[in-house]
DNA sequence: CCTTACGGTAAGTTATGGCTTACAAAGATG
DNA sequence: CATCTTTGTAAGCCATAACTTACCGTAAGG
């Protein structure tokens, strides 16, 4: 069920910039936020959607907050699109059939 | 780099009703549209989305289009997705060390 | 042909989502 | 204890994206 919450999530580029700089390990916000044409609350309004979405999560290190790569969200997208993958090409094959037939 | 077009094509819940409904073969507009929430001009338009990201292709039939899922967006993403998953994955595990030293 | 069925496109409306600034809480540091 | 750092949250602004209705082109069929 969180692949429909995932899917979202990754959608927007910047959310993906940050998901991608937690791809070799964990950062606190500040460091995530630099370099980033945002600015650091949005980069904080991003990290909770991600949160919710299943993709991060994060520790408290002293008054730094950590955040890195929960890979349960991730599984979650991984199960949806397999599942998809077979049925979908399948039915792919049966469209191509189709498709020299005409010829 | 299609990885980029279909997370957004994806991220809609009307989208991803339509094509769920591809998975197990095509069909033309007007069915597709028929039992959705929305009007089948709106339906066109998710359509369009979906064909921009490589996810479907269409092909006329008399005065039908019919749609069916385009494998190349779905390979993309698994992908882009796979990819992802080894480094997020031993970068998760470093976590879940840390985790344990703490206690 | 004339009409009907089917589907894409245009134009306009509205809701949503991403951004900013301002503020508040909570831990570190002297 | 005062202050500084780090972060989350609130409120408001604005661009965009999803929808509607209206219209147009095109193929089928009497």
């Amino acid at each position: 069920m969180a692949y429909k919450d995932a899917l979202p999530a990754l959608a927007d580029p910047t959310r993906r910039k940050i998901f991608e700089r937690l791809r070799h390990g964990a950062k606190p916000v500040g460091v995530i936020a630099k370099g980033l044409p945002v600015s650091r609350p949005a980069v904080s309004q991003h990290l909770k959607v991600l949160k919710e979405a299943g993709l991060v999560d994060d520790r408290a290190e002293g008054t730094r907050r950590v955040y890195y790569i929960d890979p349960k969200g991730l599984a979650d997208l991984r199960r949806w699109l397999d599942q998809f993958w077979d049925e979908a090409l399948e039915a792919f094959r049966a469209e191509v059939e189709k498709d020299h037939e005409k010829k």
